[in-house]
DNA sequence: ATGGTAGGTCCCACCT
DNA sequence: AGGTGGGACCTAC
């Protein structure tokens, strides 16, 4: 059981599961009762003793077919601890015992172990024993003792361009590398301070000149013989390939917005808003190479491209990864981490409904179809839930007890757990901390809340009066599950899926789907945005005629206004139709303007005002705050709401785009038509000279500042983060 | 005594 | 009625 929870993932690790999920056998369970009845008879006594041996050769047989030993044996040789201690589990002392070594071969002597108390949040003398000693019986929330990664917002829906995933390799271990992190580097004494102190001080890495740590040493050992053990399981697949894509890197030379859609401790997803394969990979390589520039040992690598994506929460999202394979044809595989699906505590119900869903979803399929699908697929379980056509083994639900079960304070609203006090009452084999329980919810003629309607499986199959809570199981596991799946799908909404389900749609809000686009949003979204939705909040360029008698405000918004034979140059002449000021004529003032107007946004770009992101706050300052999280400002106001840049990098390219873009004469003319066209490259073509005047204003801004061709600001964002980590926040 | 933090979701008690 | 905070569970990294 140990080694089984070491070595694979599993709903339950009980002898019966575990031969089930391994051996693809059903073992015979024997119910505490039969057991005496069995000694009765000679023939039931053999039959007992029979399947007692049977479960020894179980075991064996997992042992042999998790390859338990040989792993174990292979833990034990590199880290120099007790066999016996490897197979019960437990991580640290292993590690322990391999820095005892590495550090006893430098002639160290190391101190004696220290068992420290770990800190509770709530401070109280409730949980103080006689003797004084504070336990942890009440497993409240610790104080974390330092921070932990950063997770980025994610920009939330279904992406159905590539998506690239790229992450550092074993991140804390090439941080450790990278920053020669020891005991025998890093200054003790104000990591000690620092944990102590509710301030949170920052310890400085160590100086570049000290000689390697032994922890840094030893790292190094273990992640280099990873590195030959995965090449040697990849063989030499794909090799080639590899490194021809890497040299063509150069090539890409195109400038890209790159849209940052989430991030998670040591990753970043970016929608390249693309739909091909080598080209996503082009994208991948020169974003890698950006940032593996800036690390001597961190690596940064494509882990993944992605078909398609449901990107709906942190932690929480589906795609379609695709992979070539060696002979060159692409494999799609299903990627799901953190949903519903991939939880033990929802019903099989639940689940293979809600893994429906995402597979219509993910398909790419047109839209309209795919909620077709989905509402006439969930018609279909609501009634064959109703019509008692589901096996029972899909309501079952499971939740592991992380106490014993007489230990909880509060058992009473927590199924799993009633529902092991009642096993346990029966005599024979007890439910214990570690142990997982499956229930099912059942109508039982009372009136009480589900969470106290909760029964195992073997009290429901021998009850007369119990019936499976089917209402419960539409409403409170399938529907939700379902229902966050859809959230970001236009089309259908929580009370339509109800209503679907059978259920009474009337409790579930029409409401609008949960859209968190801001401005960034706007700017990088998934799809391909007309210039006008892309440029919809850039200021637009105005400049007053100086025309004695005219004065009028002059918009532009492009290069030629009419068409056909009566098509013109905005600088022609002032629209104006009794102002005959010749606009090209007097362009040194309109550049003049546009200088004028840029140098106005470039400079409230560095004003840095800052406006609180709690919107029930949003306070609006210029005061950098003294307290930070992470690196992040925290509004003094509230506290709590993280302070972000009015105007942002990335309007402010997008301002200076829009410049560009309306005075591009050659880009504009490729929208005409062909009569237009001829026009413009004859009867219009010296106006061509002036426009490129302005455009290129509006470019050598662009140049000048860094956020100009390539949009990495959330990027090192993130990084920067990670530089503060290493810093050991605590 | 027996790796860590971050984060979503459900449920209940408690408050306004 | 509706918000909030904490406990419990499970997951991502």
């Amino acid at each position: 059981m140990i080694s089984a929870r070491e070595l694979m993932r599993c709903r339950s690790y009980d002898l019966t599961e575990l031969t089930n999920q391994i051996l693809h056998q059903k073992r015979k369970e024997i119910e505490y009762e039969e057991i005496r009845n069995m000694y009765l008879l000679s023939p039931h006594l053999l039959k007992l003793i029979e399947l007692t041996l049977l479960d020894s050769t179980y075991i064996l047989r997992i042992m042999y077919e998790l390859n338990v030993i040989p792993l174990a044996l292979q833990i034990t040789n590199i880290c120099g601890n007790v066999m016996t201690r490897t197979l019960m589990g437990g991580r640290s002392e292993r590690n322990e015992y391999l820095l005892l070594h590495a550090f006893t071969e430098k002639n160290f002597i190391v101190p004696d172990k220290e068992y420290k108390k770990k800190q509770i949040v709530n401070e109280g003398n409730d949980d103080e024993d006689l003797d004084g000693t504070r336990t942890q019986k009440t497993q409240g929330k610790r104080k974390p003792a330092y921070a932990g990664g950063l997770v980025l917002e994610p920009k939330k829906g279904f992406y159905d361009k590539f998506i690239l995933l790229l992450d550092f390799n074993s991140l804390y271990p090439s941080i450790i590398q990278e920053y020669n992190i020891c005991f025998t580097t890093v200054n003790r004494e104000a990591v000690n301070k620092s944990i102590n102190s509710d301030e949170g001080e920052l310890v400085d890495v160590p100086d570049w000149g000290l000689e390697p740590g032994i922890l840094p040493t030893e790292i190094r050992k273990l992640v280099e013989s990873r590195r030959q053990v995965k090449q040697l399981m990849k063989g030499d697949v794909n090799q080639e390939q590899y490194i021809q894509i890497l040299m063509k890197t150069k090539d890409t030379v195109q400038a890209m917005n790159l849209d940052v859609i989430y991030g998670d401790t040591d990753s970043i997803m970016i929608n390249t808003n693309c739909t091909e394969y080598e080209q996503v990979f082009k994208i991948g390589n020169r974003v890698k190479a950006e940032i593996n520039k800036l690390y001597r040992l961190l690596e940064i690598d494509i882990d993944y491209v992605f078909k398609s994506m449901l990107l709906l929460k942190k932690k929480k999202y589906a795609a379609l990864s695709i992979k070539k394979a060696p002979d060159g044809s692409l494999i799609e595989e299903k990627e799901m981490k953190g949903l519903d699906i991939v939880r033990r505590d929802w019903c099989d119900l639940a689940k293979e409904a809600g893994e429906f869903v995402v597979g219509q979803i993910l398909s790419g399929e047109n839209r309209e179809l795919i909620v077709e699908t989905i509402h006439s697929k969930l018609i279909e379980v609501g009634e064959k839930v109703k019509n008692n056509d589901i096996p029972v083994e899909l309501y079952h639900i499971s939740k592991q007890l992380t106490k014993n079960p007489e230990d909880y304070p509060d058992k009473k609203s927590l199924p799993h757990v009633q529902v092991a006090m009642r096993f346990n009452s029966k005599g024979g084999r007890k439910m214990k901390a570690g142990d997982t329980v499956a229930y099912v919810v059942c109508e039982d003629g009372s009136a009480l809340p589900a969470s106290q309607r909760a029964y195992h499986p073997d009290e429901l199959a021998k009850s007369e009066t119990l019936k499976i809570d089917t209402k419960y199981y539409l409403a409170n596991q399938v529907h939700p599950v379902i229902a966050r799946l859809c959230d970001p799908i236009d089309g259908t909404d929580a009370a339509h899926l109800a209503e679907c389900l059978g259920l009474d749609p009337s409790g579930y809000k029409h409401a609008a789907k949960q859209e968190e686009m801001d401005d960034d949003d706007a700017l990088l979204g998934g799809v391909e945005m007309s210039d006008e939705e892309k440029y919809k909040d850039c200021n637009r360029f105005k400049f007053i005629c100086p025309g004695i008698t005219c004065g009028r405000e002059i918009i532009f918004d492009g290069v030629f206004t009419g068409a056909e034979q009566f098509l013109e140059c905005t600088l022609s002449k002032c629209p104006n139709k009794d102002c005959e000021v010749q606009l090209a004529g007097i362009i040194d003032q309109l550049v003049n303007q546009l200088t004028n107007d840029i140098r106005q946004h470039v400079r409230s770009y560095y004003q840095g005002w800052m406006k609180c992101e709690d919107t029930a706050c949003g306070m609006v300052t210029r005061k950098l705050p003294l307290t930070f999280q992470r690196g992040h400002p925290i509004c003094s106001a509230c506290n709590k709401g993280i302070l972000h840049t009015q105007t942002t990098d990335s309007w402010l390219y997008t301002q200076l785009c829009f410049y560009q873009h309306v005075f591009d004469y050659e880009r504009a003319k490729m929208k005409l038509s062909d009569k237009e066209q001829s026009m413009a490259n004859t009867r219009l073509k010296d106006y061509k000279e002036h426009y490129d005047i302005l455009k290129n204003v509006t470019t050598k801004w662009l140049r000048k500042n860094a956020y100009s061709e390539v949009n990495l600001t959330k990027l090192f964002d993130g990084l920067s983060v990670l530089k503060t980590e290493i810093k050991m926040e605590s």
